[in-house]
RNA sequence: GCCCUCGUAGCUCAGCCGGAUAGAGCAAUCGCCUCCUAAGCGAUAGGUCACAGGUUCGAAUCCUGUCGAGGGCACCA
């Protein structure tokens, strides 16, 4: 409806073109909004005043030449110029009469659209650590991610959801040795548990499955393993918990030799990689790759992507370790990628990481973050440039913490005993609909306050429940008609919809025609929270027209067009709802 | 100290690629069920868009500075 408007004006300008009224050196692309007021009509263009500068006119006399070249339309019942020269179009009534019938044809697929038809974009998202269950702040990532890459699928992308696999590095050096201590504890080796290990009770569980499994194959005397080893922090400034666990990692590996350390270790990984995968699942988000850090070492592509920036003359030698010159592209400081160990950092995966998502041919690689690593874009970013390629082909994402409240207060748990708020709970807690909708009904960059009480809440303060109610009183009057026996003439009979005239649903009828343009802002924009203020609004429409009006009367051509208007809104509900993983339910 | 994000009604937030009178929900007050689910609806009230400059026909929106909140500044991941 909205393209159809913006052709209008694009032949209108063509033609000023073309008769030389209006000297241009390129066609402009006509901004067309939504009114807010209705007085405005249904669409407002400020090309005029845009253009008058240029066009060397008052803004008004070029609005004025624009409407007499504008061509005819059945769409559009007149058009007005209005304050400092806006132009403003009033639809025909039977414009929107015709949407009906087309949204009932449409179905699921109203709404889509091909904007971005034959781009291959990927979202990257969650890719937490394997090292423990994934907890309420990554659930928030989950939930944006998959919602963003189900926008981005529904105007035509083609997406790539995508989760790295940190399976490699020191932090899961520190899982496989934590889960091997409480394994030792199990078998009944009294030991001090070092303070940088993991203290989960998960940890718990999987040291219980190989204690279970394997019996006492992987012990060794805990005076063995804690032989030599550097103090741990004792609290009071003495000890080092780093090289604390540095070293029974080192023990680990030496004691338990390399085949059994890595038994160990994977065990670990597994099972924390399985529950990540069934807890994502379970929370309706699918990835078509999980893509593995050790891989990128395996097949050499670190090496290759050092190799590359070396090459290019971005790297140099200081104090044994190999840096990139990152600040030759913006960053505050060097970056060092080759430890004076020999080993690559954290920060060399992820440009050969980088490095291959380009090389896998996406237009556009989507990374979406937590906000606490907003400080590891500028040396990403400056890693593609130097190995030349496009930068601006990645965008990042940084999503903000979530904090839950329960009875007014904050109800999450430090993260750093071990207890924290899993997804998981969240969702046993309020569920998934409600979790999905509350994760992204703010922007992604905004602090998320997450009213647990809310969620749970069954009234019209919830606004799961409230857009969800909407779809079931829809589906309730359906089964009230069915039970008078009342027939509902085939969505391809529209000879009635004239007969739809009082304001709510006039207010109806504009709304479900904004949807797709709702659907795709929130799309290219990469903000979900668009649509369940749609959502919310819409629902809001639809229990004020019920409210205010009887829709199965006795007048059976009155009820025919009524029944088929909210059957089309319960079309966009459902469509809507579907595209944020939030179910519509047919009662409550 | 430097960098990033944020600052809009009492609370939680929209609006931010400049546009016509700044919007919604909650909370407050007052109303609406002999009627398709009151898990609903309506009305009233509530604002120096943190502050100060600048850009222009026009600024909540863009730029600069100040203040305030959160986060980040490892040869960790």
């Amino acid at each position: 409806m909205k393209q159809d408007i913006i052709e209008l004006i694009r032949d209108a300008l063509g033609r000023l073109v073309a008769d030389g009224t209006l000297a241009l050196e390129a066609l402009p692309e006509p901004q067309l909004d939504r009114t807010r007021d209705p007085a405005h009509g249904d669409f407002a263009t400020n090309i005029a005043m845009v253009l008058a500068k240029q066009a060397r006119t008052k803004p008004r006399d070029l609005a004025q030449r624009l409407v007499e070249a504008l061509p005819a339309s059945a769409a559009v019942a007149r058009v007005e110029i209005a304050g400092p020269g806006f132009i403003n179009f009033f639809l025909t009534e039977a414009a929107y009469h015709a949407l009906v019938p087309q949204i009932m044809t449409a179905g699921p697929d109203y709404g889509r659209s091909q904007v971005g038809a034959g781009r291959r974009v990927q979202v990257e998202f969650v890719s937490a650590n394997p090292t423990g269950p994934l907890h309420v702040g990554h659930g928030r990532g989950a939930a944006y991610g998959s919602v963003v890459a189900d926008l981005l699928a529904a105007v035509g992308f083609d997406v790539h959801r995508e989760y790295y696999v940190n399976d490699a590095g020191r932090q899961m050096d520190i899982l496989g040795t934590s889960v091997w201590l409480r394994y030792l504890e199990l078998c009944g080796e009294e030991l001090t548990f070092p303070s940088n290990g993991y203290k989960g009770d998960y940890v718990w569980d999987i040291a219980a499955t190989l204690h279970r499994e394997h019996g006492d194959a992987y012990r060794v005397a805990a005076d063995a393993v804690f032989a030599g080893v550097a103090a741990d922090d004792d609290g009071a400034g003495g000890g080092d918990k780093e090289a604390h666990i540095d070293d029974l990692i080192a023990a680990a590996k030496r004691l338990l030799g390399d085949n059994r350390y890595r038994f160990v270790f994977e065990l670990g990984l597994n099972t924390i990689l399985d529950d990540i995968r069934d807890d994502l699942a379970g929370f309706g988000v699918d990835y078509q790759e999980w893509y593995s850090e050790r891989t990128l070492t395996e097949s050499g592509a670190v090496n290759k992507a050092i190799e590359r920036l070396r090459a290019s003359g971005h790297v140099y030698e200081q104090n044994g370790a190999l840096w990139f010159r990152s600040t030759d592209f913006g960053d505050e400081k060097d970056r060092v990628v080759v430890r004076d160990n020999g080993q690559t950092t954290y920060f060399a995966s992820d440009i050969a990481y980088h490095m291959d998502k380009l090389e896998r041919g996406f237009e556009r690689v989507i990374d979406i973050w937590g906000a606490d690593h907003h400080g590891y874009v500028p040396r990403v970013k400056a890693a593609l440039e130097a190995l030349g390629d496009d930068a601006s082909r990645l965008e990042v994402l940084l999503v903000q913490f979530a904090i839950l409240y329960r009875g007014g207060e904050k109800a999450q748990m430090s993260t750093r005993s071990g207890e924290f708020v899993t997804l998981r709970q969240l969702r046993e807690e309020v569920g998934r609909d409600a979790a999905r909708f509350f994760y992204v009904m703010r922007r992604c960059e905004q602090h998320l306050d997450f009213d647990l009480d809310l969620a749970k809440s069954e009234s019209s303060d919830n606004p799961v429940y409230y857009v969800q109610y909407a779809h079931a009183r829809v589906c309730s009057v359906l089964r009230q008609a069915a039970e008078r026996g009342i027939g509902i003439e085939p969505s391809a009979g529209t000879s009635h919809l004239d007969r739809l005239v009082e304001p709510q649903e006039q207010a109806l009828l504009r709304s479900i025609a904004r949807y797709p343009e709702v659907v795709e802002g929130a799309a290219l924009k990469a903000e979900p929270h668009q649509l369940t203020h749609y959502l919310r609004d819409l629902a809001n429409e639809l229990h004020t027209y019920y409210n205010a009006h009887q829709f199965l009367v006795d007048d059976a051509a009155l009820r025919d067009a009524r029944i088929k208007l909210i059957l089309a809104v319960r079309q966009v509900l459902r469509n809507g709802l579907g595209l944020l993983g939030v179910s519509a339910p047919e009662n409550m």
